[in-house]
DNA sequence: TATATTTGTTCAAACGATTGACCAAAATTA
DNA sequence: TAATTTTGGTCAATCGTTTGAACAAATATA
């Protein structure tokens, strides 16, 4: 029972005395091959409860149908809800997935990068680590003629498609509507400046500042890696500061919910003494006591564009198409933790 | 530059004047082959940068090296936490993992099955969805001669090894500790009690109030799929009984954060008027006020030995050996929801 | 020295499905 | 009816690697 070899398309032929090429093609829809060939063989190998082997397919056609997907964490609702849209997207093209995560770790990343090659996936669809500055492996994959979607987060060194939101306009939203709110000194508890989405939030943050035509301040610019504790840690400093900001706004949720523990701690009053943003709509925020304002990155829209990316650059393959760029329109979710009017 | 030719077994045998059966050997550390020759290869398959086909060695070996993983949703941290751990693991024996989610879905568990045994995984490790009470294809998997693990999640029907957490002892835990603290009414929003783990949390519940001489009132269990709405909807019936309980013990930490929403929305103290206690340890547990007491599922355990376990069934294959069952003892973190005295 | 063993490699057949070239029979057209 | 096209398949090579059998050369044993 546990030795039943596999039924071939070799059983088949046996079975209807035809050439396992005929059913082959009976099972691949071939024009040349009659309606009743193909009813039989349908028939058969539903009998013999047939499944084709895949490998034995994507070695002779030289395609594996897997995408590779390298996300830096799954406990992040947003990158979790990427994945999950991605499949559903692609596993109707009939691509199955495997997912893989960084960790936010270099190293991890490389050794994750090597293992999808090696498991021959017909494409990467990916976003960086943390910690990645170095994207020779990304590139790698492109020179080996392995198709390559990043999304959210990536670099303008990598060469490939990319679909995110727009970080900018986001942190002008997020900065905008701050000072609607009356603040005055508004900190940034940022990403690193070497990712791109993080640079991009910090010139969102400046440009909006200088529209405003309010100073701009080195000291309320603190670099984090975004954690929980490193958001404790930054408003902590902050706090410490010989003039207080009256807002802050945390290039992530986790330190966003680092800076409001604080603040809780020290009784300060969140928003009216000193308001709290976010960013990514992590489901938390919406139930911490005062809910959290945040950004939402859609989620939904980025797995879906990226599968279907990938699923056009797998069509067309050969025609050297520029590279497509998509960049969503980000919303702001208004919550207590910076309505102060 | 796209279209660049990969580098086989035979451009290394043509660049040695060897034949391409001895290069495999020499990868391979085939005994019969010697160092000299050996050495060569490894030297030109690096000049060349050869990179091994896996899915010919796949097809030739009846082996894919590829785990598949069935998680029921990846936005839990304990299931995430398994995930890395378990890739970990098998990494090291040189195992890719396919990781797909169920959504905690029936149908698209089962989609998940065919998928990953139409590509030919070397086995699955799998945790069932909430709804799953028909297990099919997880008897197919297993007549399909494919190993299969369960963790976590897993019923008696289902004829594999397991590895979990004692969740018979978890409820007693979390009960004697209420009862500790002074409780007299404890209430349990339990999981469906078709799935064995919630079946277990209400069998541990009820044996530690019995133990206790304490009444087991009815009114006081209520079956949720532990949703953060339908914990604050039991909540809420909670509420509305003639006799309020003093305690309510949820078996999943997102209920037991939408139990506490409600009390506090209706101004209940917690824990003076009414405790509260989770299930999983998710992160967030240790971050609202206030915190909430919960069990810690032992994810990295559970993750690594699920790898191992499946590992170990790889070696032996043939030997029918027994169907492991390892069982955890939970650890119960005692936090401020619970901490009366 | 003749025989047996070991060593290092080649040979050829797999693994299972796909695919273009080819061919006979049937159908169509002239 | 002969010539042409279409239909429905067969044949054989191929994808890249693995592996047992075979074999010659080198080495050890009697």
């Amino acid at each position: 029972m546990s030795k039943q070899k596999k039924t071939t398309i070799i059983d088949i032929a046996n079975v209807l005395n035809i050439t396992p090429s005929a059913v082959s093609k009976a099972l691949n829809n071939h024009p040349r091959i009659s309606q009743k060939t193909r009813d039989a063989v349908i028939q058969v190998a539903k009998n013999l409860n047939y499944q084709p082997n895949r490998l034995a397919s994507a070695l002779r056609k030289g395609k594996s149908n897997l995408v590779g997907v390298i996300i830096p964490r799954t406990n992040s609702i947003f990158f979790s809800n990427v994945v999950q849209h991605m499949e559903e997207v692609l596993n109707l093209s009939g691509y199955n997935v495997i997912m893989t995560q960084s960790n936010e770790s270099y190293t991890k990343e490389c050794t994750n990068i090597e293992a999808l090659l090696d498991t021959q996936v017909d494409g990467i669809i990916a976003s960086l680590a943390n910690e990645t500055t170095n994207f020779e492996s990304y590139n790698k994959i492109i020179n080996n003629g392995v198709p390559l979607i990043m999304f959210d987060r990536s670099d303008y060194e990598i060469d490939a498609d990319y679909i995110g939101i727009d970080d900018v306009r986001s942190s002008q939203l997020i900065v905008n509507h701050l000072i609607t709110q009356g603040c005055k000194r508004i900190a940034h508890i940022a990403g690193y400046s070497h990712t791109r989405i993080y640079k991009n939030r910090i010139k969102g943050y400046i440009d909006s500042l200088e529209q405003h035509q309010m100073e701009i301040n080195e000291e309320l610019i603190l670099e984090s890696n975004l954690s929980l504790n490193d958001g404790r840690e930054k408003m902590q400093q902050l706090l410490q500061l010989e003039e207080r900001p009256d807002a802050v706004y945390a290039a992530g949720d986790y330190a966003a919910l680092g800076a409001l523990q604080i603040l809780k701690e020290h009784n300060i009053k969140v928003p009216e003494e000193i308001a709290v943003v976010g960013f990514s709509n992590e489901p938390f925020t919406a139930l911490t006591s005062p809910s959290i304002t945040t950004i939402n990155q859609h989620s939904e829209q980025i797995g879906k564009l990226a599968a279907k990316a990938f699923i056009q650059r797998m069509d067309e393959q050969n025609s050297d198409s520029n590279v497509t760029n998509i960049i969503l329109e980000p919303e702001l979710i208004i919550r207590e933790s910076s309505k102060r009017i």
